[in-house]
RNA sequence: GUGGUAGUAGCUCAGUUGGUUAGAGCAUCAGAUUGUGGUUCUGAGGGUCGCGGGUUCGAAUCCCGUCUUCCACCCCA
């Protein structure tokens, strides 16, 4: 009986692994590159852990099971929470700030489409303890450096960043309930992803106050930080919120990746725990969903039974990514290699076969890539073989390591061959490592 | 959860108004090639036509159900 596939899944055969790997190591590069340090947790935890802060119909697209003892349980859908709970149970103990990075398989049990799987690897990044700008622009700042990693350039991709705490001070100066605000944010986040009618429509259902609604309307549309003191009045908190942000924008244009950076009062966040500077980064053509997104959140340990500390992160999906990687000729298949020897061992006398299985085990502790073949057939074919398998250095033992115990080294790139005496080569193996 | 789309060899796809033994390219394996590789030529293996039911003398083809894919919606931590 054929036992397909899970729904959502994906097999990473050779040549997907290879794929794979190619983002992975670049996201641990780049976090290592700013200084994070990598974590993991297991990849489930308790059911609760997930209702903290989340809905009921954010708890129905979990996977969860019950364990044998009864207990509850979710495979992660996210890794914050683990983080928080991992963070809070050595708090004490921690040196500050937390940088920490992680690159966790998450499940979800959502319909799949494009750039969306019930299974996927996030990476995520995270500054715990420092409520400097300094952190929000480290964030930003290591996700643009993986992107151009790559070979995405500013005209690919832009960083949108907009901050909570401005757009809930200005809202609240334009006469909007503080228990409004929640109600609202996820609303603004629709700007950019629905009809501006609908968006019009849903606004003014939440906003009454007519003039209210046009301001918020003129706001989300502003894309620097300077025009918003021309279009409203502003209090005392809107303008620390302002200056954090001006502040911002300063670290990161001096950070060099200025031209990646956008202010966009549209970007909100769904969620409702940012507090503070929340960002997304696109692709500049805007056809898919967010490759990353993220801010500054300054409750989550609390909620998790922690102090109150503040936080600063972001998680980039590798789904979207992948296909943006695609869609700009930087991913092309074939062109990572899922197999790569320094030696192969062609065996050009039957009676040798023994000798290079020996060789190469000698190779490979001093600490090389190397291969043998089980069948000795032609050497022709084994030459053919050493090809496939994308061979610096093919050993020939022949004739000549009969009579002169002498081996014959090709140069698979260049055809060039040369004798070398067995004893020699061996040494010079060692002296290499 | 809702709507649409598609499903034929490992992959990409042909397959006539329903009609004999379902084909091609690529890939794989073998041979040409018993001391020299990526090319070329020859051959071989590989199919429950997604699965189940129905209509029919006869179904890859028509109908129903189901699973899966892709796309959009909901949601997006």
């Amino acid at each position: 009986m054929k036992i397909p596939a899970v729904k959502g899944t994906r097999d990473f055969y050779p040549k997907e692994m290879a794929v794979h790997n190619f983002i992975v190591d670049g996201w641990k590069a780049a976090s290592r590159r700013s200084g994070f340090e990598e974590f993991d947790g297991p990849i489930f935890e308790y059911l609760q852990m997930y209702q903290v802060k989340s809905g009921d119909e954010i708890v129905e697209q979990l996977f969860h099971l019950t364990d044998r003892g009864g207990r509850e349980l979710a495979i992660r859908p996210e890794i914050t929470p683990t983080l928080a709970r991992m963070v809070n149970q050595q708090v004490n103990a921690l040196p500050r700030p937390i940088k920490w990075f992680s690159v966790p398989r998450l499940c979800r049990a959502e319909r799949p489409q494009k750039g969306r799987l019930r299974e996927f690897f996030q990476w995520n990044i995270d500054i715990i303890g420092e409520e400097s700008t300094l952190a929000d622009a480290e964030v930003i700042f290591c996700a643009i450096d993986y992107l151009r990693s790559t070979g995405l350039t500013d005209k690919d991709i832009v960083s949108k960043i907009s901050s909570r705490k401005l757009l809930a001070a200005l809202l609240r100066n334009l006469g909007i309930a503080e228990d409004k605000l929640t109600v609202l944010y996820p609303i603004l986040d629709k700007k950019s992803k629905i009809p501006a009618e609908a968006f019009d429509e849903m606004l003014r259902k939440e906003v009454t106050d007519t003039a209210a609604a046009d301001t918020i309307l003129k706001l989300m549309e502003l894309h620097t930080v300077d025009a918003i003191s021309g279009l409203v009045d502003l209090n005392d908190d809107a303008r620390a919120a302002l200056s954090e942000l001006q502040d911002l924008f300063g670290i990161l244009g001096a950070m060099g990746v200025g031209a990646y950076c956008r202010f966009d009062m549209s970007i909100v966040r769904g969620l409702a725990y940012y507090t503070g500077m929340v960002f997304e980064m696109h692709d500049t053509v805007g056809n898919l969903r967010a490759v990353c997104g993220g801010g500054r959140y300054d409750n989550l340990l609390r909620d998790f039974g922690g102090p109150a500390i503040t936080a600063v992160g972001m998680g980039m999906g590798d789904c979207v990514l992948e296909i943006l990687l695609r869609e700009k000729g930087i991913l092309k298949d074939d062109t990572l290699a899922t197999k790569k020897l320094d030696y192969f061992i062609a065996v050009a006398e039957p009676t040798l076969a023994d000798k290079a299985v020996e060789l190469a085990a000698i190779i490979r502790l001093a600490g090389f890539c190397c291969e043998f073949p089980y069948k000795t057939g032609g050497l022709g074919k084994q030459l053919k073989q050493a090809s496939g398998y994308n061979v610096s250095r093919t050993i020939i033992l022949g004739q000549e390591f009969v009579n002169e115990n002498k081996l014959v080294v090709k140069n698979m790139a260049t055809g060039q061959q040369e004798q070398i005496a067995a004893d020699d080569f061996v040494s010079s193996l060692k002296s290499a490592c």
